[in-house]
DNA sequence: GTACAATGCATAGTATTCCTATGTATATTG
DNA sequence: CAATATACATAGGAATACTATGCATTGTAC
């Protein structure tokens, strides 16, 4: 991973519900990969943090699952719930504002891509 | 209102970097109010947090520090070295790229101000 | 046709980071 | 003169993500 993971800490979450708002259903290990190409490998999602992180979101009730087989091989799908996809809104906004404080904080200029 | 103090790991140590490297010499309860005050309330530092974190620097290598006495009450002046100073600008790089990085996955419109 | 890589799930134990709670002491202010 | 602010410090705990490991199936290169 080319970023220190201590800097995604506290945005797994962000980025999986933010995945899902996108993509309607996906499945664990195309989440990895999918941020993986997003990133061109700046950010990688190892399973053991993402896996977890994919139940706990389900606990909370803000994703809902499916399983599927593909020949002999499982392959469980997740999607937003109406609660994840308020949820998501909240986290991205949270996180938006968070760098724009971050950004003044440390005299950073943006890109204004 | 603050934000969720998970959003802050691993942004701590580059706060305080950067506060000193722009004012020369701080000490923890300055840096502590100096964060309030920026951020209008919205990151606070505490002592609990800040101290330890300190301490780390020193360790490392990347502040130097100096105590004074304001009276009879002990005052603990921390100062970057020029490794810190190094280490410092790394350590903004790093965020500032992390946070081009988010905004492009997360389709945040950043702050053109 | 078979070793090796990729796909796909999962969890236990660990590391890191920061916070809460607590303690000590001095200075200021209403 | 009591409450608040200043100023340091640490122990224990919570939250988050990682490493290491395990299991099984599918695709690929030799």
């Amino acid at each position: 991973m080319t970023y220190s993971s201590e800097l995604i800490k506290g945005t797994l979450k962000t980025i999986v519900l933010k995945l899902l708002a996108d993509n309607k259903r996906m499945y664990g290990y195309e989440i990895t990969q999918r941020v993986k190409v997003l990133t061109l490998g700046k950010i990688q999602i190892t399973e053991g943090s993402l896996y977890p992180t994919l139940h706990a979101l389900e606990q909370e009730g803000w994703v809902s699952t499916e399983t599927e087989y593909i020949g002999k091989r499982v392959r469980k799908y997740y999607s937003l719930s109406p609660a994840g996809k308020t949820k998501t809104k909240e986290r991205v906004k949270e996180f938006s504002e968070f760098m724009d404080t971050m950004v003044f904080l440390l005299g950073i200029k943006p890109k204004t891509s």
